[in-house]
RNA sequence: GCCCCCAUCGUCUAGUGGCCUAGGACACCACCCUUUCAAGGUGGCGGCACGGGUUCGAAUCCCGUUGGGGGUGCCA
């Protein structure tokens, strides 16, 4: 085992994993590499959690996605919060034998009726009541007199005062340890040495060091990240925003470009370069870098990112890429027409005009769809267009003779039709491209008619022109 | 209510007292290239929230204001 530093990542299954927990997880990966340390997985699970093992599952693959496999000498886990009850249980007992922790009797109720008749929240009531264990009794943590300064590595001495700080709930009345006393009973279990989660926890952290040291350790090194935020400046959440990582996988993302986005909110590397592999990054990540405010999420930049790395991709590596979304069920095509020698061909002038995988398959719908479907819309504005019938006919002719089909020979026959009409060749391919793709736009004309062979390119021809 | 955090183009950021006439990227606009659409090239638009200090000098340091966000459970 590694003697180095030891960072926790601990996010709570949900059934899914967010954008925002993906990239404190690259932050805690990229130095426990970097330091070399170990990464420690830790699930915070729940009832339900625990009955859904598939959900772990997610967070695993979800992770190994971007990067952080189990497999790494550097990967330590999954541990479960829950594996760790007896400790944590243990642990409120010492405090309450130490009397740094007392039970109370009020249920929540009673307490909330306290705070409407004066208090400022939970009063202390039983502090001095000299109270024991009994079922319905929670166990409270004495906050002492004073303050304390959590030292943080992104946003520097942060100061709370003990006053503003409620005795708060350790055991349940059930005898179940909260989320507060589990997580640092387990982090001092786990001799973690960096905690490096979401800005969201600051405002607990004096609660959790004064635990630490109660317990009787040193508390660990506190780095709070600055939140992802959507348009509104609102925390992203699932119901209002798209935050599973496993989404943005689906609509075809690259994990590296997921990564290098992610990283770029709330830091910087080095350089006048965003683009930079993980390798770069890994090398060059230190917390003290880190922004302090929030970043909003912007699928429009992760998707200019997204096409960067799709086009930087060697063609097979495209290809391969592009299986799952072409052999998905929800292709337009009937599944046994794909020919993947045909998409081969086609693969490198789709690949610089794609920005997600998953756009790929309208793009080259056309070489597997028995019979391209125009709208009206589209036949207007192109084929009922005037001249358009004598390009499409005089095309026909053409093709049907030429000696040999390429796309030099496929482009030089339509300019010299469109000569005839005064037609440049952007007007002149437009009936053509849509008589043979059904849309206006797509990949560069000869190059997919060549692939799609002329028995089917003159059939479509004209299919339309007796249309 | 109370506590805490934050504040540079629309967005992500560079910037740690003089290299700032504030740099880059995404988005947007224009032009070029062109076989439609992209990609690529060139250019443009656009910002230090406000008010006080400190200093010879402030985007940078201090205070305040305003604005935004987070936390405040017998949730995690």
């Amino acid at each position: 085992m590694s003697s180095g530093p030891r960072f926790r990542f601990a996010p709570s299954p949900t059934g899914f994993f967010h954008v925002g927990g993906a990239r404190t997880a690259l932050y805690n990966w990229a130095l426990a590499r970097r330091l070399q340390g170990t990464f420690v997985l830790r699930i915070e699970d729940t009832d339900e959690a625990r009955n859904r093992p598939e959900w772990t599952q997610g967070i695993i693959d979800a992770l190994a996605w971007i990067g952080i496999h189990s497999d790494d000498p550097t990967f330590e886990g999954p541990y479960f919060q829950s594996d760790y009850a007896e400790a944590q249980v243990a642990a409120a007992r010492r405090l309450f034998d130490g009397g740094t922790a007392y039970y109370c009797d009020l249920t929540s109720e009673q307490i909330h009726e306290r705070v409407k008749a004066g208090a400022g929240g939970y009063d202390g009531y039983s502090r001095d009541r000299g109270l024991g264990p009994a079922p319905g009794r929670v166990l409270r943590f004495r906050v002492p007199q004073g303050a304390t300064t959590v030292h943080d590595l992104v946003r520097g001495d942060v100061v709370f005062d003990h006053a503003t700080i409620e005795d708060f709930v350790l055991l349940r009345g059930d005898g179940t340890p909260m989320f507060l006393l589990a997580n640092v009973v387990d982090d001092i279990e786990m001799r973690i040495s960096h905690v490096v989660r979401a800005e969201e926890h600051l405002p607990n952290t004096p609660k959790q060091q004064l635990l630490w040291q109660a317990l009787g350790s040193h508390p660990p090194v506190w780095a709070h990240v600055p939140l992802l935020v959507n348009e509104q400046r609102k925390k992203l959440s699932k119901r209002r925003d798209k935050v599973a990582v496993e989404q943005y996988r689906a609509e075809g993302y690259l994990a590296a470009a997921m990564v290098n986005y992610l990283m770029t909110l709330g830091w910087s590397p080095p350089g006048d370069q965003e683009i930079v592999p993980w390798a770069a990054i890994e090398q060059a990540f230190q917390l003290e870098d880190v922004n302090h405010s929030p970043a909003f999420f912007d699928v429009r930049k992760l998707a200019a990112f997204n096409g960067e790395y799709i086009r930087r991709l060697p063609v097979d590596e495209f290809i391969a890429a592009c299986r799952p979304f072409l052999e998905s069920p929800d292709v337009p095509w009937p599944a046994e027409r794909f020919d993947a020698a045909k998409f081969a061909a086609m693969a490198s002038v789709v690949q610089l005009r794609a920005s997600t995988l998953d756009e790929v398959p309208g793009v080259v719908d056309f070489l597997f769809l028995a019979d391209p479907v125009l709208d009206e819309e589209v036949w207007a504005k192109t084929i009922a267009a005037p001249g358009a019938r004598d390009v499409l006919a005089e095309a026909t002719e053409a093709y049907q003779q030429l000696p040999e089909w390429h796309a030099a020979a496929l482009k030089a026959t339509l300019e010299a039709v469109g000569e005839r009409h005064a037609l440049k060749l952007g007007k002149a391919q437009a009936p053509i491209r849509v008589a043979v793709t059904g849309r206006t736009v797509g990949p560069p004309l000869f190059e997919a008619l060549e692939v799609l062979g002329r028995g089917e390119v003159i059939r479509r021809l004209i299919l339309v022109a007796t249309a």
